[in-house]
RNA sequence: GGAGAGGUCGCAUAGUGGUCUAGUGCGGCGGUUUGCUAAAUCGCUAUACGGGUAAAACCGUAUCGAGGGUUCGAAUCCCUCCCUCUCCGCCA
């Protein structure tokens, strides 16, 4: 969420950003207010404590008693305040940053492509026919099974999901090839390796409540019962990870990398790339998430973005990076860039990759703080970004890999870890 | 799931109703001493909100896992929950 204070002093930004993101309106006004409100009772309550300390210091039976009576109504009232004001604050989205193009997805900004889709000089096939006749994807035995929008992944392309796991987990571990990454991208981050994570797949509705990915509720698997939900992507429970903490400055930037089993009820996406398996319930996700000073945040996402790409590169495959607009980034975001990867399948580029730059919109709630030389703390700032969608990368593999035969060629940074170059 | 022991300042630990303004050690920061390092020694050492200040200092309140209760007064007593550890059971 955003700090009461700056949404106070900063309230036609806070109203542009909500028009902006078109979340829903929030009367700031009643924000205020009850900012106001929880302020003075504060005050009366802090006055009233003073009063009864010392008549307990004074062994005043009587006016011990009367003060705590007094104290009491301030304390149910106290309480309720926040909670109202903590829940209303919450629904404000975080500001967009001023490169961010304000509009619907249509305004969404191509900042750069790289590669060239490639012509095939046959008519090429979607993944679901080139895995259908590859045996490497089961939709129908998985749609007996669990449902519609599972998959079974078989054979050369399961293989292939471990080998996108390998090549990732080497990259964002490798300080050399970061460095270069970051020296020819132009930033001047500091180097660490991305610290390996298996993050939980269950986490309490509370603390996914902190992350600010709750809502909604729709999207989201819960279990009742427990009082748990699963995550939609590795981000949930990895972001927590430093949760009411104050971390010193010359820890940072802390860097993760993080693989999961991401779930998704989809409940927005009815009729929606409902073939093959670009959008379902449950896929295989690395994400990275990185915790920096705020002044270096931007450049950090600039630097994460820069992995990205290198890794794209060294599959082969063409994309293309866009700057999300107002409409299209989530609520808890300051600046979101996609990759798009080209499916020639479906003849087009698709969403494979996000970058969200958070600010301190998600630590402000997990409490996640730094200590900075001077001594002073404040909020860290938070990156979140996809290493692999694992699914829809592959897709793009099948789909820009494939030959006239309808096998597929193995990207040659795979091979390594699949002892072969061709699916068939 | 059963039985037991616990959760205190960055870490370790003391603290069984007012003397806790939470002690001590370690770590960290600063000073003195010092050719350098080490050692010694002195001081400081959290967060939030409010007041105060040019900025500090300083003052008030809250926080001893979380929430409630008893009491004039709670780290300490009671209740609920969460978590950790040990043993048993079950289990990949």
């Amino acid at each position: 969420m955003l700090d009461i204070k700056f949404i106070r002093e900063n309230r036609d930004i806070v109203e542009k950003a909500i028009r902006d993101k078109k979340t829903e309106p929030i009367d700031l006004d009643k924000v205020i207010q009850l900012y106001e409100e929880r302020k003075a009772l504060r005050t009366k309550l802090d006055e009233v404590n003073a009063a009864r300390n010392k008549a307990a210091k004074e062994q005043n039976h009587a006016d011990g008693k009367r003060l705590k009576e007094e104290a009491g109504e301030f304390e149910i009232k106290l309480p309720n305040l926040e909670k109202e004001l903590v829940t209303l604050v919450s629904k404000i989205p975080n500001v967009p940053s001023a490169d961010t193009p304000v509009g619907d997805e249509s305004v969404n900004k191509i900042i750069r492509t790289w590669g060239e889709p490639k012509k095939f000089p046959f008519e090429p096939k979607a993944h679901w026919d080139l895995g259908k006749d590859l045996d490497i994807i089961d939709s129908e035995k998985a749609a007996e099974v669990s449902g519609a929008r599972f998959a079974y992944l078989k054979g050369d392309l399961a293989l292939m999901q471990f080998a996108l796991i390998g090549l990732a987990f080497k990259t964002l571990g490798d300080v050399e090839t970061l460095s270069s990454i970051a020296a020819d991208a132009g930033t001047s981050v500091t180097i660490t390796p991305f610290v390996p994570v298996v993050p939980p797949v269950l986490m309490r509705t509370a603390v996914m409540n902190r992350m600010a990915r709750l809502h909604p509720m729709d999207e989201r698997y819960v279990f009742e019962k427990d009082d748990l939900v699963l995550v939609g992507s590795a981000e949930h429970t990895i972001g927590p990870l430093h949760m009411d903490e104050i971390l010193e400055e010359k820890r940072l930037p802390i860097r993760y990398v993080g693989y999961s089993t991401a779930f998704r009820r989809e409940a927005g996406a009815a009729g929606k790339d409902t073939r093959g398996i670009l959008r379902q319930h449950q896929f295989e996700k690395i994400e990275l998430e990185t915790f920096v000073v705020p002044e270096k945040s931007m450049e950090e996402q600039n630097f994460i973005v820069a992995i990205q790409e290198h890794l794209m590169q060294s599959l082969k495959l063409p994309y293309q990076v866009v700057l999300k607009s107002t409409g299209d980034q989530g609520a808890p975001n300051h600046r979101g860039i996609d990759i798009e990867t080209w499916m020639p399948g479906q003849n087009t580029y698709r969403e494979t990759h996000t970058s969200d730059l958070m600010t301190s919109y998600q630590s402000r709630r997990l409490n996640t703080r730094v200590r900075r030389t001077d001594g002073k703390v404040e909020n860290v700032h938070m990156n979140d970004a996809t290493v692999f969608a694992i699914g829809r990368t592959l897709i793009a593999v099948m789909e820009n890999n494939q030959q006239k035969d309808g096998s597929i060629v193995i990207p040659t940074c795979l091979q390594g870890y699949m002892g072969k170059d061709v699916i068939k």
